[in-house]
DNA sequence: GCCGTTTTCGGCCCGACTGTTTTCAGTCG
């Protein structure tokens, strides 16, 4: 998959296009590179089938850009960007970066104190001649020196299994300092918003949205700076503030007016890309949306604003949920009221991959059925490693047998349903890692891959093909192997692997690891065109593990996903058929 | 450079905050 390297490619050139003050030329290639970014298909496969002609059809890629992304694929570079490389400085795509410089600061940088790279601007920074160049002083010389301080810190993004737990802590730490002095403020209206809100699975910075009248605001925002956990404070106004925390996140805090509150969640919930479609939505029906409400574009007068549902309500459209505002066609669907019946927390009766302290799990069996029951649910499936992952100290055949015997014993205590899984190592032939009398047995096979990562992608396509083809496995685990920010996928032909997995009848993890989100958003939206369906699963390693199911289940919802597409969602009785090997 | 039940040409989201150029440009989201 080529598709984000493309899209590096038309985000790069736009910075130099901008560098050199080239108009609107900028925003096109930025909307283009975006929407290759969130394509669902591969685009280097789109061009061998369909040509340029495929490459036009996505959206805001027209004649010659999609020129441009063929000579890419062919050649590996693009002449016309090779020529505008050199007018401008080598560095300029990372410079850009630097919170604060803009295209005209940069130019100026460049042509006065011949700044090219990263480095140059940490010397220059560093010998006090910013300060001196026209149009800048001592203050943009310091926040350029702390701007590039904290490029160097944290520009990777902040997973979201780290992002959300965050923001909660933040949030109820202003809650809780603001319950006393500031009667009258709905602290139920202070609201986490941008790509945190839409569960992204990684999230730039923390965006939070409160509503209070103007008097208040004030108070909120003092609040909000003395917190414990914030670091630097970058900006604060009257209606936005920005700190950076202790542990180096940006945080900004937003306080509107009640009459705004629904217009600005809307707005600062995002994505860019859905406001940008939803506002044209608006010009066309005569109205103008900001993030302060939507009026008549004649009158002025107010039309909503109070509540997100109202303002997709006044544009002919049914709310739509936060995790599809990407822009992928949800605005069409809403017009038309077709959208999904999104899957919701509700809807989960079980949770079918987890680990006791028989393999590498922190918890004793009783502690994991226990806390599984106390969540509601209606069945769990014990799922410990198989005997040859001995790092992860997996279970040789008498173990599991001694387990399968607890496992009953412990049924008698318990409500819930208590079904006897294994992770089966997927070994490098494609074989499974316990005989076929074991593997009967078992009421339900997890296979995954531990191993051979750097396997090519014919090697470990025909490995995995090979286990979907064994009429013991049930559930294909974190089918990618990637680890957020660490590992890659392994290469894998995703379009055989769903194609052999449907033809066999197998379920998809979405594994709900934070560091592994393993189907990722897009790869759960192409899986599901093969008719596949899903398992939400924690891979719980200990009882706090859990409660991850929401994460995954966010990426299920930014897919598309119903309830029917997910198997743990149906009751017991139907989960039978599914696995048809399960007893009572 | 892209796009079109307003348009094949003429638009392209728009308002807050910061710092500096003492009235506004640059940047961000």
């Amino acid at each position: 998959m080529r598709n984000r390297e493309v899209a590096e490619l038309l985000y790069e050139t736009a910075d130099i296009m901008e560098f050199q003050q080239i108009e609107w030329k900028p925003r096109a290639y930025r909307r283009a590179a975006q929407n290759i970014e969130n394509f669902g298909e591969d685009i280097e496969k789109v061009y061998e089938k369909k040509g340029k002609k495929g490459l036009t059809e996505i959206p805001g890629v027209g004649e010659s850009i999609a020129d441009h992304i063929a000579e890419y694929l062919k050649t590996g570079k693009v002449e016309k960007f090779e020529g505008l490389k050199g007018k401008a400085p080598s560095g300029t795509a990372e410079l850009m970066e630097i919170r604060g410089l803009g295209a005209k600061k940069m130019k100026k940088l460049a042509d006065k104190l011949e700044i090219k790279t990263m480095l140059d601007l940490k010397n220059a920074v560093k010998s006090h001649r910013i300060r001196r160049l026209s149009g800048f002083g001592v203050k943009s010389e310091e926040n350029i020196a702390r701007a590039i301080e904290n490029y160097e810190k944290s520009h990777s993004r902040i997973p979201l299994g780290k992002a959300l737990p965050l923001a909660e802590e933040i949030i109820s730490g202003l809650k809780e300092e603001l319950k006393n002095g500031t009667p009258g403020l709905d602290l139920s209206r202070i609201i986490y918003t941008g790509s945190l809100r839409r569960l992204k699975e990684t999230i730039g910075d923390i965006d939070i949205l409160a509503e209070a009248e103007e008097a208040d605001a004030g108070k909120i925002m003092d609040a909000f700076v003395s917190l414990p956990e914030a670091g630097q404070v970058v900006s604060k106004g009257r209606t936005r503030s920005s700190v950076i925390l202790k542990e180096g996140f940006a945080i900004d805090l937003r306080v509107v007016p009640p009459e705004s509150y629904g217009a600005a969640l809307q707005y600062f919930t995002g994505s860019k890309e859905h406001n940008i479609g939803l506002r044209n939505i608006a010009l066309r029906e005569g109205y103008k949306l900001s993030e302060y409400g939507l009026y008549s574009k004649n009158s002025g007068e107010r039309i909503a604003g109070k509540s997100e549902e109202e303002i997709y309500r006044k544009l002919g459209l049914e709310y739509i949920a936060p995790e599809l505002r990407e822009n992928r066609g949800e605005l069409k669907a809403a017009a038309k009221n077709e959208l999904p019946e999104l899957v919701d927390a509700g809807d989960i009766r079980g949770d079918l991959h987890m680990h006791t302290d028989y393999s590498e799990g922190t918890e004793s069996l009783e502690t994991m059925i226990e806390n599984a029951e106390a969540m509601g649910y209606e069945y769990i499936a014990v799922t410990d490693h198989s005997r040859s992952q001995r790092i992860a100290n997996g279970m040789d055949i008498e173990t599991l047998k001694e387990q399968w015997k607890e496992i009953k014993s412990l049924s008698k205590r318990f409500r819930i349903k208590v079904l006897r899984g294994s992770e089966v190592e997927i070994l490098k032939d494609g074989s499974l890692d316990y005989p076929d009398e074991i593997l009967k047995e078992l009421d339900i096979v997890v296979g995954a891959v531990h191993s051979g990562f750097a396997s090519s992608e014919r090697e470990m396509t025909g490995r995995i093909i090979t286990a979907l083809e064994n009429s013991h496995l049930d559930i294909l685990a974190h089918p990618s192997g990637r680890l957020l920010g660490k590992r890659e996928a392994y290469a894998v032909n995703f379009g055989k692997v769903f194609e052999a997995a449907a033809a066999n009848k197998k379920i998809m993890e979405i594994n709900c690891q934070p560091s592994r989100l393993d189907l990722n958003d897009e790869l759960i939206f192409r899986a599901k065109n093969y008719g596949l369906k899903f398992c939400i699963s924690t891979d719980s390693h200990s009882v706090s593990d859990l409660a991850s199911m929401r994460y995954g289940l966010g990426q299920a919802r930014r897919s598309w996903l119903e309830k029917e597409d997910i198997v743990n969602t149906y009751p017991y009785s139907r989960l039978k058929e599914v696995f048809k090997k399960l007893r009572d």
